[in-house]
RNA sequence: GCCAAAAUAGCUCAGUCGGUAGAGCAUUUCAUUCGUAACGAAAAGGUCGCGGGUUCGAGUCCCGCUUUUGGCUCCA
């Protein structure tokens, strides 16, 4: 007999051999019947795997990420089965459950598979599916492993086996498919009602560059057929949430050929939603006692050299611009922190002086690989809501803290549903980094306790950090899910090294500042995007380009209408009158359509009593009321929004 | 940069087998002067992304380039 543990605290005996399905059938048919996957003792679970020890039992249901990614593994599984009946000599990769749905990565080899063949291979997992197979779990020896993959032609599988460790090698079965996998799975692929193939990529091969490039094919699968339906329908809201459609659609930004890519116009209306978005920022930064700069679109090469910038990217960025002086050699700002550096230096600092916050809107320009270009969020010229803080190491926690605070009211206040994570240094790989450890320990150390200290859950993720310093990054996710890094904050021993600033102490001896990197929106190019996606365009009130249009009956009244923006504009109330010679139920709906937050509609009534009759956007007709009345209204209502 | 797909009017998109390019919306003009989500009529609008090739003839077939999209890699 073994004793099993359950999440509540009760104990239950079972005879050695039983396995999770079974213990949930002690409890109720109706458990057993939706579990998915179970978790014994921390170690993943086949609800059909037998126990032989004592431990403690959770069990995973399709509402649970545990739950879902075990039939998303099977799922996979059964893409490759089709995979592997329907061409002849392709070769496997991975194959893992992802966030949403799974993917297999596939060596296709004299097959050519397109999106036009989806179809076709999700017929082969539905065919698959009714075969009702059972998936099969088996210890294997890494012997018996490299002959078995090797025999059937899996040159990748057995590269990934000859690393694996004898004795922890396990493959799992369905019909004529075994793959090496460490589950868990889901007992048989029948639960999988609905499938879908969703697209086809390239991927390197272990996500190396220099190696081989594979398919990857993307699928997505539920145990109902309406809940495939319900997440198409999802995918095609999203897609109206494009921000590049928004952008297009509400006149923000542009991109031209003759400009180049990557590199936005700001038209008028995007142009002035920015404009807010950096007051906000100014306000609050006042507030905080920072103080605002300017300095140039470029900088000498030396500069970059003293940064460090240079050596490690001077060949990746745009290339230097040249002067009628022989061997002089300029670049186009990549970040804004060298120049900061100067402003630091510009006068000799105390350390009453500090700590010292720099603050700039400060546009930069990164020759990001060219696949890499994605609308707002991913450009080559940009503009970043920049700080660099200067402060004694007693001061640097402090500071960080007040960062901390801006950022999470900034997000907040725009209701993001914001992911932390903590980017450390690859140990691996120091060499990708400049600094030593004595440093960058001291600067990861100073990152972690202050999200202790705020309570603020950040995953910690080795490899990511900036080549100069650890950070602190804040990720929101867009209207398809993409995680885009917005605020981040970054710890810099290094260029107050390199460029040698210094403030004199209490002792009257030369110390050596720390520094602060800090963006709250992360650039402006990408704050917009993702704000765009997270309101489908319907901006606040204080934000929308328009707050207000004015829509007379007929052109009789647009003498009034006129009056009516000139009564609202002595309020700030940013409106405009639609005169178009069209009927009112047409001027609603393109206005309507416009997201433009209040529709103002006047005719022979209320050009008699002084009114306007308001109409919310979205939520129709709310009455009339006096022009001075709605426009004192709508003032306050901004001036709330904007107490920052 | 790599793998794949796409590019036709300002926008969204059709265009069959290779035979002188089409719709809706937007625009302009005319008519209408209208009460809470699309009134009507007409006109104008195109080097079919760019360059080359095949062909009597190319939006359509082939090659190269550019840009965009989905991923990968990268990301100061």
């Amino acid at each position: 007999m073994i004793n099993v543990k359950f999440p509540d605290g009760n104990v239950k005996q079972f005879q050695s051999g039983v396995t999770p399905i079974e213990i949930a059938q002690s409890i109720s048919e109706g458990l057993a019947r939706v579990i998915l996957a179970a978790k014994y003792n921390d170690e993943e679970w086949d609800i059909n795997r037998p126990i032989d020890h004592d431990g403690e039992i959770r069990f995973f249901k399709w509402d649970d990420p545990e739950g879902k990614h075990a039939f998303w593994h099977t799922s996979s599984h059964l893409l490759a089965e089709a995979l592997q009946e329907l061409y002849k000599g392709i070769q496997f990769g991975i194959g893992p459950a992802i966030e949403n749905g799974f993917y297999y990565d596939i060596d296709p080899g004299e097959n050519t598979i397109t999106s036009a063949d989806f179809e076709k291979i999700e017929k082969k997992m539905n065919e698959l599916v009714a075969r009702k197979e059972a998936v099969v779990r088996r210890d294997i020896s890494k012997a018996d492993a490299l002959k078995f993959f090797g025999d059937n032609g899996q040159t990748l599988k057995c590269e990934l086996i000859s690393e694996l460790e004898d004795g922890h090698i396990t493959t799992y079965t369905q019909g004529n498919f075994t793959d090496l996998c460490r589950g868990p799975h889901i007992p048989t692929t029948e639960p999988i009602k609905a499938v879908k193939v969703l697209s086809i990529a390239g991927a390197y091969w272990r996500g190396d560059e220099k190696r081989k490039q594979l398919v990857r094919i993307y699928g997505i699968s539920f145990p109902k057929k309406k809940m495939l339906e319900e997440y198409l329908i999802l995918l095609e809201e999203a897609k109206k949430r494009d921000h590049r459609k928004l952008g297009k659609e509400m006149e923000l930004f542009a991109f031209s050929q003759n400009v180049g890519p990557g590199l936005p116009l700001w038209l008028p209306k995007g142009a002035a939603l920015r404009n807010r978005l950096q007051d906000m920022l100014t306000k609050i930064q006042r507030k905080y006692g920072y103080q605002q700069v300017i300095t140039p679109h470029i900088g000498n090469k030396m500069l970059y050299v003293t940064s460090g910038h240079y050596a490690k990217y001077g060949k990746d960025s745009f290339q230097p611009i040249h002067t009628p002086e022989e061997g002089e050699e300029y670049f186009l700002k990549p970040m804004n922190c060298p120049h900061h550096c100067e402003i630091y230096r510009t006068a000799p600092r105390s350390y009453k002086d500090l700590p010292l916050r720099f603050a700039e809107f400060g546009t930069v320009y990164r020759y990001e690989q060219s696949g890499e270009l994605h609308g707002l969020t991913r450009v080559r010229s940009f503009t970043q809501d920049d700080a660099h803080l200067f402060c004694t190491p007693d001061q640097l926690k402090q500071e960080f803290l007040g960062v901390m605070e801006i950022i999470s009211f900034v997000l907040t206040r725009f209701g993001f549903d914001y992911e932390a994570q903590i980017s450390l240094r690859d140990p691996e790989h120091k060499e990708k980094y400049v600094g030593t450890d004595e440093v960058w320990e001291k600067a990861e150390r100073a990152i972690i306790e202050a999200c202790e200290e705020k309570g603020l859950k950040a995953k910690q993720v080795t490899g990511e950090a900036a080549f100069y310093g650890p950070k602190l990054d804040f990720m929101v996710k867009d209207a398809l899910g993409r995680r885009w890094q917005l605020g981040t904050i970054q710890v810099d021993y290094n260029l107050p090294e390199r460029f040698g600033l210094e403030y004199t102490g209490a002792d009257n001896l030369k110390h050596r500042p720390v520094m602060i990197h800090r963006a709250p929106f992360g650039s402006l190019e990408r704050f917009v995007a993702v704000l765009l996606e997270h309101t489908a365009g319907k901006l606040p009130l204080w934000l929308a380009p328009d707050q207000a249009v004015v829509l007379p009956i007929s052109e009789k009244f647009n003498d009034y209408a006129k009056h009516v923006v000139d009564v609202l504009d002595e309020y700030d109330v940013r409106a405009f009158v639609d005169d178009r010679n069209e009927k009112i139920g047409k001027k609603i709906r393109d206005n309507e359509l416009k997201r433009i937050p209040y529709l103002l509609i006047v005719g022979e009534k209320e050009s008699a009593a002084e009114e306007v009759s308001v109409r919310k956007q979205g939520e129709g007709d709310k009455g009339s009321e006096k022009i001075i009345t709605f426009a004192a209204g709508i003032a306050q209502e901004v001036e709330k929004m904007t107490k920052f």
